[in-house]
Order: C-alpha cells, then structure tokens, then sequence
DNA sequence: TGACGAACAAGAATAATTATCGTTTACTAG
DNA sequence: CTAGTAAACGATAATTATTCTTGTTCGTCA
C-alpha cells in the first residue's frame, strides 16, 4: 500500500521518530499533528496556543525543546536562519550568504560566485518583489574539520 | 571625481544623510563610521558595544533607533528579515519565500516559478553546501494597497 | 534670545527564549 | 510483566533582545 498524495504526512507517527531517533512521547505526537494543519511558518507561540488545546497541561518549554529537536534532526525546517537578534549590514554591493548550520556563522558570497540567478519577474499572489536574498544553508570549513560524534 | 573603490563608502556622511533625508547627529555619524569598520554581520548589541568606546554616554536605545532608521531608509540592508521570533515549517516538498518587507508576512513560493536557479557548486572557503533558501523580498499585495504616506 | 521639534539617555516594560530542577514517562533487558 | 535508566516533562526563574516612556538637551529659525 503506497502513501496517499492526499495527506501531508502519512507515515505513523511512530515510524517518523524511529527514522530520526527521538522517543516517542504523546506531547510530540500532538505537537506534531498540530503543525501538519498548520501549512504556514507558525512560531512557538502559535503552536503552543493550539497544543493547549489538546494538552492544557503543556509547558511552553516542552514546545520550544521539541521544536527545537525536530529542526535538529530534520522533521522540520527553520524558515530563515535567524541568529536570536537583527543582523545588519552596509547596503553596499549586491551579494548574499553563505550560512553555517551548524556554528551559524554567515559569510558573504558574491552575486557571480552562485550562478544563474532567478529575475525578479511577475509573482504569485501580486507579490511586488523588489531584491531577493539567497542564503546557501550548508557546514562551513571550521566546523567540518571539527567533526562531531 | 568618482568614489574611489579602496574605500567602503566614500561620501562624507553629511551628504548620505542629506540623500536620505536624515538629520546629521554625532551619534549617527559614529555609529555609521564604526559599521564602516564591521565588514560582517554585526547584531544591535555589538554595534553598541564598540560605539561605546567612543561615545560612552550613548544609549542602546538610540543603537536600536538609528538602526531601524537607517534600515528604513537604505542605508543598511537586514541581512535577513526578522520576524521577532522563530518560524517553522513542515520539511517537506522543495519551495522557498516570498517576505513583505512592510508587514513581514511571509508566503510560499514554488521552486519552478522563481525561473532559473543557482546550482549547489564548490563554494569558496571550502564550504559544503546543501542546500539553498532564497526570499524573495518586496511588499505583498495586501501593503501596496494599503498606500501609506 | 526664546520657542519648537527632533534626538537623546536612562531605565522600565515587554517579548522571546533558555536553563534549572524535581517528577514522570518511555524504552530495554531480564 | 517489572525494575532500572535515561530521556522527557512541567513549572518557573533567569536571560536575552527589543521597545516604550519620560524628562532633558540641542540646534534652528523667528
């Protein structure tokens, strides 16, 4: 029996945290169920709103560990690299950036240096696109040589 | 005379600040000279921190202002757009973002309608990349109808 | 010179996130 | 099935990041 193209996700709980070794509990079950019919980029805060509804007696804390432990072990993505605080910088030459996963340094990168580029075009939704920024998401030098466990 | 390209930004900041309609303050001027000096990604916090050494009576609050301001007008760039806090989303198919810079809304965007892409090449610095996030950053629909000032 | 408004400093207030710690629960071997 | 062990949980304190409030200062223009 194959997977419906119906749901978004149609592997049993279970199996999903065998895959990527987490223990299952029924706070990430929920929390997990919860996050599949909510399509956005929700934050902890939302989510936690929404668990509470199943759980009342949730800590906010769990949410955030578990949250935080998906996007380690890949159940979920970051939708942009934050780094806890505004990053800035001189609005100077076009270039974009190279981000660390792991030690989430960033470092720029030229415009050339990535090849072809999308053009700004005509957008979904009428979407009026001024720039784009591309972050390459990947191990910087350092910390491939520090390899981990 | 054209701007020599030794330098960052070689306009004296009086003329900057006339071209964006900012008031010359020496705490701006400072601030502005001392992200001269940070080439990377500098936070709020570490800007203040070296302006202090020279301006030790300054406020984190004006850091904060200033920054938003200058962001406002140009004059630095986010390196990515904060969101205030963390955003997740469902690992699943490939897309990427398209973020309002006025209300910060952020919307899916199918790979295949962002036109030609970059492909994952040997990166300079030695870093492996494996994947790559684009925004796509502008104002949606609903921030250019509402047509501020 | 004197009023006015923008910019400022200080610190309180708020929002977001993380850490701590005692208790409970899930997984494993027997 | 049951006990042992490590991981997960909940409550809440602590931290970190950011914004707001208030009173003061400074530069400009009449």
């Amino acid at each position: 029996m194959q997977t419906s193209p119906r749901s978004v996700e149609t592997r049993p709980f279970r199996e999903l945290c065998a895959d990527h070794g987490l223990a299952v509990t029924h706070q990430r079950q929920v929390l997990y169920e919860v996050m599949q019919t909510m399509p956005g980029h929700p934050s902890p805060e939302e989510v936690y709103e929404r668990v509470k509804k199943r759980i009342p007696a949730i800590s906010l804390a769990t949410v955030y560990k578990n949250i935080h432990l998906f996007v380690e072990r890949g159940v979920l993505k970051e939708v942009s690299m934050h780094h806890g605080s505004l990053r800035v910088e001189l609005n100077s030459h076009l270039h974009h950036h190279m981000v660390c996963s792991h030690c989430k340094a960033i470092t720029d990168i030229e415009e050339k240096d990535l090849g072809v580029l999308p053009a700004l075009q005509q957008l979904p939704g009428g979407f009026r696109a001024e720039r784009y920024a591309i972050d390459v998401i990947g191990i910087c030098a350092t910390c491939q040589k520090t390899k981990r466990s």
